[in-house]
DNA sequence: TGTACATCAGTGAACGCGCGTTCACTGATGTAC
DNA sequence: TGTACATCAGTGAACGCGCGTTCACTGATGTAC
């Protein structure tokens, strides 16, 4: 007969975990970083968190809505991570390079992450709403300062000089992290500088 | 007991297979265009292929050696299909963006075969010489294509235009494949005319 | 021309694995009275 | 203040699946003599 009480609660473990819904997020994002995103399982994501394979059930729908919850936080945080680059650099033509290297540098950093963010893109767990507007605020940091570039812009050209943008640092950022081109292999010992300088090559880079 | 004949052996199905290495190549192919990626297991394509679980082991080593050589021949025809688009194309900056036209063509009419070419990069079957020379010689297109473009370059400033060139096109092809950007979405109804837009916003493409 | 025999190219059964998910259950918590 | 009870958040066992790969085997082929 077990003597349970407020301290071994506490002390020990108690029956109830508190903030599993959180606690299985961070286990999620821990084997991404370290493993990869195959190797990130519904299972171990619970053995991760110290819980039985079950219990993840009672805070997600599926393995997919963890998915989302995990690829929601990556939008936020790729968001910050332009913003905080943009916040540094000056005005003009450096706001969109900034932004460009936050973008980059983020994918490098976190390929797994960053690799689950786009990797469901079109399947059915999109229609999580939190994810959606996560990718819609992401997105605009793009081409808000896209925009704000061109004070009075042919909307449709805007379209196509954003989706440029985009696609340069997506497609740097992807061949990067499959190991097809490496800094080094350039000349360049940091990423960073590497980056400004593929962008500078960039139609708003010069 | 069974009386076999050459004829039988031609008719109905003589035990050896005649050329099962090609046909389990073919097979994986067809898995990949009708199923994608992920589809594409050892046991899938022998069974399309109409032979056992074990028969694959007798023309390949392993699974990535199978998937060395279906990647190898997706290197040679991403290769043709440049060079076809170039031909048909003027001198000068037109040659580039048919390059370009042509790698986006190819990346979006055969998603997972693209996604298997780029998929490995670093891994150990990237030591089948065959793969790494299919890959050499479809990357001298882009670099020759650049090369030609400007006849007396700095060789350091035109290793960036060209990594900026490619991941341009990497990167819209990675989009557009995921499913996050659609040319439908741009008013553009063919995805031919729509890869040419974006690339004139390009550094070259003026 | 016939035949023994090495070799090649297949088969069938099985191993061991990890996966997502479902089921029936139980311990802990909090609230109505 | 005590207590019955609904609800919440976990557990343990199991299902059924497909995977890559290994093992021991057999039928077909081709070549040396």
């Amino acid at each position: 007969m077990k003597n349970q009480s407020v301290a071994d609660a506490l002390d020990e473990k108690s029956y109830h975990h508190g903030d599993l819904r959180a606690a299985l997020i961070a286990a999620a994002r821990q084997i991404l970083a370290r493993e990869g995103l195959e190797a990130m399982s519904l299972r171990a994501v619970a053995r991760a968190a110290g819980v039985s394979r079950q219990a993840p059930y009672h805070h997600f729908a599926d393995k997919n809505a963890l998915l989302a919850a995990v690829a929601a936080d990556g939008f936020r945080e790729l968001r910050a991570a332009m913003l905080s680059r943009m916040a540094g650099a000056g005005p003009g033509i450096d706001q969109l390079t900034a932004c460009g290297v936050g973008y980059v540098a983020f994918a490098v950093g976190q390929p797994a992450l960053f690799r689950l963010m786009f990797a469901f893109w079109g399947d059915d767990f999109a229609n999580d709403p939190d994810l959606a507007r996560a990718r819609v605020d992401c997105h605009a940091v793009l081409t808000g300062t896209i925009a704000a570039l061109r004070p009075n812009p042919d909307p449709r050209s805007e379209a196509y000089d954003s989706i440029g943008a985009w696609s340069t640092v997506h497609g740097l950022a992807e061949l990067i992290n499959k190991g097809v081109i490496a800094p080094r292999d350039f000349g360049a010992a940091e990423l960073e500088p590497f980056v400004r300088r593929v962008l500078r090559g960039q139609p708003h880079g010069r």
